[in-house]
DNA sequence: TATTATTGGTGAATAAATTCACTAAACAAT
DNA sequence: ATTGTTTAGTGAATTTATTCACCAATAATA
């Protein structure tokens, strides 16, 4: 199955509507309203879901526990997967207690920052522990993500580290272009970069 | 002009980089360069800078600064834009924060929660209001950009307010889907989203 | 029971985005 | 000078993504 960036990106927003409608109780849910919440059409939705070979019923719609599950079986949405936050700033202490991770199969087994002072510091659940620290505890804590919160000039020291000590995927908030190994699935989360793009988009009007 | 989306958000990663390149003093730049940078081909590179009506040097590529200049232009990217932060929680206050905001072109100028205790135990230079004067202090402070870091439950409430004190963009970093009229450019920063994405494409494996 | 309206499924058509192929320019090296 | 190399610019070709058009199913309604 060859599913594009877009399809996942699509998939990943439907499970998430899925699971506040399961939580609102509701059963069903047709291909118009998903299309509505999630900024496309119905017939892209109806489109990806066929590519994963899902079905709904005549006149009803899709099931939403059902559906909700079996894209988590397909796409290992439901197995928890341990994380770690590199730099413990604001931002990055913020990240550590985002209760919403916990709830979404994410866990954030620990915590780094290079400033020991800090770490002595910080109140909270999760272990934190000084960078120097990183690569054996991604290894023995089996961490698969990294969530990059550090300042712009260490973040590529910091992927190089999350690289070597094997993690699978990096989710990076500071405001840097860095450069990953192609194996390793990146994703970029840049403030700015998003404001400048609703700031263009002011002046570029679409449609 | 009509230029789609991803143009739109591969020159603002152009303009970040170009923005980058200029602090570290570097002259030119190539559209291969770029491209890995950015993470697409030179072929695209230089066919949205055509599409811009941009221009470069032949065996020298574009000119870092004058190429800076003129996407700043082209996008307004360069005037001050007010912004406000709805919802100060750890996230919320995080943001305040944000050195990045302000140092390009972006600045916080009021904060707003509707916990009044908490606004007073806030800690910053920027003025926080209650949640309830929202409508009266974006007229006032002709704020143009509203970023939403209030819990799931009241995103769209604040929405609607946002909307119709007239903010022109909204970037939303609440874990829920909300509607938004039309002519309001939109941003969705769900962090939770971001990590099913990666770890959705563990899986689907590109390539 | 017959009819109507709604909804999913899907191959075909269309549209959009990307890549290619080639040209021209400019600098470097011989 | 001449040759080679690098790089931008761009129309055409290709690939990818979206939308359409239509069918089948099924629930609601008359």
């Amino acid at each position: 199955m060859e599913l594009s960036n877009n399809t996942i990106e699509r998939i990943c927003k439907v499970f998430g509507y899925l699971d506040a409608l399961e939580k609102r109780g509701v059963d069903f849910v047709s291909s118009k309203e998903l299309a509505e919440v999630i900024g496309t059409t119905e017939y892209t939705i109806r489109k990806d879901i066929s590519l994963l070979g899902g079905s709904g019923y005549t006149r009803k719609g899709y099931e939403v526990k059902s559906f909700k599950k079996e894209l988590g079986r397909t796409f290992h949405l439901t197995q928890k997967r341990n994380a770690c936050i590199v730099g413990l700033g604001r931002l990055g202490t913020a990240l550590l207690d985002y209760e919403n991770f916990q709830e979404d199969g994410f866990e954030i087994v620990a915590g780094f920052d290079c400033n020991v002072n800090k770490i002595e510091r910080i109140r909270t659940n999760i272990d934190v522990f000084s960078a120097s620290r990183l690569e054996d505890v991604v290894r023995a804590r089996s961490i698969e993500l990294g969530i990059i919160a550090v300042p712009a000039e260490s973040a590529q020291e910091v992927v190089d580290q999350l690289t070597k000590a094997g993690v699978k995927g990096i989710l990076n908030f500071s405001p840097v272009k860095v450069t990953v190994p192609a194996d390793i699935v990146y994703l970029d989360m840049d403030f700015t970069n998003a404001l400048r793009f609703i700031a263009a988009r002011f002046i570029m009007q679409k449609k």
